[in-house]
RNA sequence: GUGGUUGUAGCUCAGUUGGUUAGAGCACCAGAUUGUGGAUCUGGGGGUCGCGGGUUCAAGUCCCGUCAUCCACCCCA
């Protein structure tokens, strides 16, 4: 008799991490968590699961934010979190009199919402935020977009771009042309407008928003302003001069791509996009969009933004910021396609062979000395053929083999097999540590 | 949530107007090579044709449902 299997399969939009590509986002934490620490950011973490409340918010609506949600073993109604920024609200206003203000903090954690799927696009993804609350000024919108940039190009990216707008210069076209009653609809059709065109965004302001024919045409001659930032600010000088609202926008946008470029960021990895109006619900200064060069159709994968007021319906005590959100799921479907993915499957550079049974304390002492050298050695556990376990190595990726047998212990020394170049050469055992750390710091720069 | 696409071996796919033992390449395992990987040759193991139901003498092939996938909306990382 043989028991029923249970198919092994998992939920729509959940996926499992094979070595490979574990290994490449564990890299891309890491350089994420260097890169916010490096501009004074700290680690928090915050549970997975909240009280619905805390989620929603007041009037919130559930279909929106896509939730998961249960009633727990004690009756509660709980629901896991679909971003970081609504428990960091929580978090904030829980915790204000233990870390004060400004406070910098990054969180790189899971989130969950129930949507549909598509590539890069999943219903449990990881997210890098990091952001700078009790602050209104310029200063840490400046350095939000420095982050982002330092961020990527630590990954590895040279072809991508940041838009950058400012819903304060929006809003002062809205209140121009007497639309500010309608800004959400405005602006979601306005967001499009690299999607759908020039006529696409016409005709939904037209017949969604209903505009007048004349609105319209004035929205999408200012989503059509282009050129270098400059350009863009001296033009929307003019056409939101008088506006308070608007020309305090421009002023922020000005400083920022001045000291961006001072800084010595490139002018080709940041743009002013006056169309871009992410984050219609709470964003409402700075407004930042990242796109991959080469993969644009995959979205944004860091965006942002600042916000007036993070924690309002927990707290009476106004708390302004400003932050971004790496998608790292969504980014690295965009590198799998890329090819950034290393094929190698193993963290150790390093196999040391199980040649003989009987020398099985030979093999993990000489590992354990590799490991306190600081390289990283798996020994393999079989003593199968010799031949099988170099095909192992070469399978997984690993770059060197150490090999002794009687004739090596007899004579003190390893042979060091170098899986890539297929050299081999005899080292004493007492040098053994060392000559591998030079092979290898040899190859990195090759 | 709406509309559509695809689903055959671990992977990429072929399977003729429904017709008898469902194929290939790569991968895997064994051997040629009992102290040395990637190449070559020989042999081998693997498939309830996503799953469930229906039509039919007969279903991988047609129909319905369902699960997953990708695409377009929606929204967003």
């Amino acid at each position: 008799m043989t028991k029923p299997l249970i198919t092994p399969q998992t939920l729509k939009g959940f996926r499992d991490y094979l070595p490979a590509p574990a290994m490449a986002r564990e890299a891309i934490m890491e350089i994420a968590r260097k890169v916010y620490r490096s501009y004074g950011f700290s680690p928090i973490d915050t549970p997975a699961l909240e009280y619905t409340e805390v989620l929603l918010g007041k009037g919130g609506d559930e279909s929106d934010k896509q939730l998961f949600r249960f009633t727990d073993q004690g009756g509660r109604d709980v629901a896991m979190r679909f971003d970081l920024t609504v428990p960091f609200a929580r978090f904030a206003a829980q915790h204000l009199n233990d870390i004060g203000v400004p406070f910098k903090r990054y969180h790189l954690a899971p989130v969950w919402r129930g949507e549909n799927t598509q590539r890069g696009r999943y219903r449990e993804f990881m997210q890098c935020d990091f952001d700078t609350i009790g602050t209104d000024s310029n200063a840490a919108d400046i350095e939000t977009l420095l982050v982002i940039h330092d961020l990527l190009a630590a990954i590895g990216f040279e072809r991508f771009r940041i838009r950058v707008n400012n819903r304060l210069v929006l809003n002062g076209l809205l209140d121009k042309l007497g639309l500010a009653d309608r800004s959400s609809g405005v602006l979601r059709a306005l967001d499009k407008l690299h999607k759908i065109g020039r006529e696409g965004v016409t005709a939904e302001l037209c017949e969604k928003v209903a505009t007048t024919p004349e609105q319209a045409q004035q929205v999408l001659e200012f989503a059509h302003l282009t050129g270098t930032p400059a350009e863009v600010l001296a033009l929307l000088d003019t056409m939101l001069a008088g506006n308070a609202v608007g020309e305090q926008g421009i002023a922020r946008l000005r400083e920022l791509f001045t000291v961006a470029r001072s800084a010595g960021i490139p002018d080709d990895r940041v743009d002013l996009d006056v169309s871009i109006a992410r984050g219609l619900d709470y964003y409402t200064g700075t407004i930042y969009e990242t796109f991959l060069t080469d993969d644009p159709k995959i979205g944004s994968i860091c965006s942002g933004g600042r916000y007036d007021n993070l924690a309002g319906l927990f707290t009476s005590q106004k708390l302004p910021g400003v932050g971004a959100s790496l998608g790292l799921d969504r980014l690295l479907a965009a590198m799998e396609s890329f090819g950034m993915i290393a094929q190698a499957s193993t963290p150790a550079p390093v196999l040391v062979v199980s040649f003989q049974a009987d020398r099985l304390s030979d093999y993990v002492k000489i590992g354990r000395e590799l490991r306190s050298a600081g390289i990283n050695t798996e020994v393999f556990p079989d003593s199968r053929a010799v031949g099988k376990q170099l095909k192992y190595a070469d399978k997984k990726g690993f770059r060197l083999a150490v090999i002794a047998g009687e004739n090596e212990f007899a004579a003190g020394v390893w042979q060091v097999k170098d899986l890539k170049q297929g050299t081999q050469t005899s080292v004493a055992t007492a040098d053994l540590a060392r000559h591998i750390q030079e092979v290898l710091a040899a190859g990195i720069t090759t």
